[in-house]
DNA sequence: AACTTCCCTTGACAAAAGTCAAGAAATAGC
DNA sequence: GCTATTTCTTGACTTTTGTCAAGGGAAGTT
């Protein structure tokens, strides 16, 4: 499908968009396309841009006192990837964020798209539901790093929830999704296998 | 202060109410008393209402498969307490919140703040930039359960962004936060006064 | 195809955290 | 002020997870 009628859906999925709306939002909207391992964002840099997944995969990461990469985030196709941070506050990105696979991105200037959520009102509610969804999701995320051991998570928020991941994140980054260290999620595939 | 005020500040560090629209706001809104230990929402109601918290302190809990209480959050003076989940899609609460003190609240129904939302253009800023702010604290809240130790996460969460809840919640339910065991907490305090 | 790099697993051991149980200390409610 | 209850700490032990190190295998690049 060509790409930018993949963000029309996006919105329309919460409301829908007159003709002329949707002409104004395509006027603003660029497309942007990153290579494996090419970074969206980089460490330090501001956000004034917001970002919808059209094809490929986003890995979310901080650089941590001891210089590893925690990996906190993953975005795909049909969802938004943002430093959500540096977006909303304009300052310096404390998370990189970098394309895993050959990556295909709806772009558009937080200046914009602060219009469009004044003056189209399906903007606005869909930028309140996404964040809503959001918002579950995080509360979600937390329940299971709190409450749960390594082995349920990686059952519940990979094994149900995201198992294409499994095929196109390196274990690595999903053990530090987790909050585990590589060789325990490899020691925990190895039981469940068993 | 009157209590009212308090949620009518809260509206206004966002932007400015005009007084007729005040008006109608404190025309919907109700205050609630709960004793100590008395339940704002209980297992498997359906939240329909918006809670502001005036006075006191809401602890959030879930019970577990194993009939254990795990604390998710907590909510107190000049911030919104709600099981939402079951507030946004109207489902049964799986989450209980209840007072820890004795607490005050302000009250209103979930269609007449989805009114003042669509209406009052104030009202729409404030919830839409609350729940930005609230999804930034999750993500920090995520980084730390997904990569620091119990020690860590209690220093900062704790100790240096909440410290106010040491005096107020028992160290059981802040372990549970914490995702960590009474006694492991009670360890960590103890290695860090020695 | 060969090479390099990255990725994943496994073993041995260390460290962190959980569990169970007992008792001390603090607190709520009368 | 007293009592019953809740809360917190500590010890002994178990389980889980992390760390270090080595090796095999897959995948990307030239």
């Amino acid at each position: 499908m060509e790409s930018l009628l993949q963000f029309r859906y996006m919105i329309e999925r919460y409301a829908p968009l007159a003709e002329s709306e949707w002409e104004a939002i395509a006027e603003k909207a660029s497309l942007r396309f990153l290579k494996r391992n090419q970074p969206l964002i980089s460490l330090g840099e501001a956000c004034d841009k917001l970002w919808f997944v059209t094809k490929g995969l986003i890995r979310y990461y901080q650089v941590d006192r001891d210089l590893e990469e925690r990996t906190t985030c993953f975005s795909w196709e049909g969802h938004f990837a943002t430093p959500f941070s540096s977006y909303l506050k304009s300052t310096p990105s404390y998370e990189v964020l970098v394309a895993l696979e050959q990556t295909e991105i709806v772009e558009i200037h937080r200046e914009d798209i602060t219009a469009f959520i004044e003056t189209i009102p399906a903007v606005n509610s869909m930028y309140r539901q996404v964040l809503e969804e959001a918002f579950l999701q995080m509360e979600h995320l937390n329940f299971s790093l709190q409450h749960r051991t390594a082995t349920e998570r990686y059952n519940t928020l990979i094994l149900e929830e995201a198992p294409e991941l499994l095929q196109r994140v390196p274990l690595v980054h999903l053990a530090s999704y987790l909050g585990i260290s590589p060789e325990t999620l490899s020691r925990v595939r190895a039981k469940i296998s068993a």
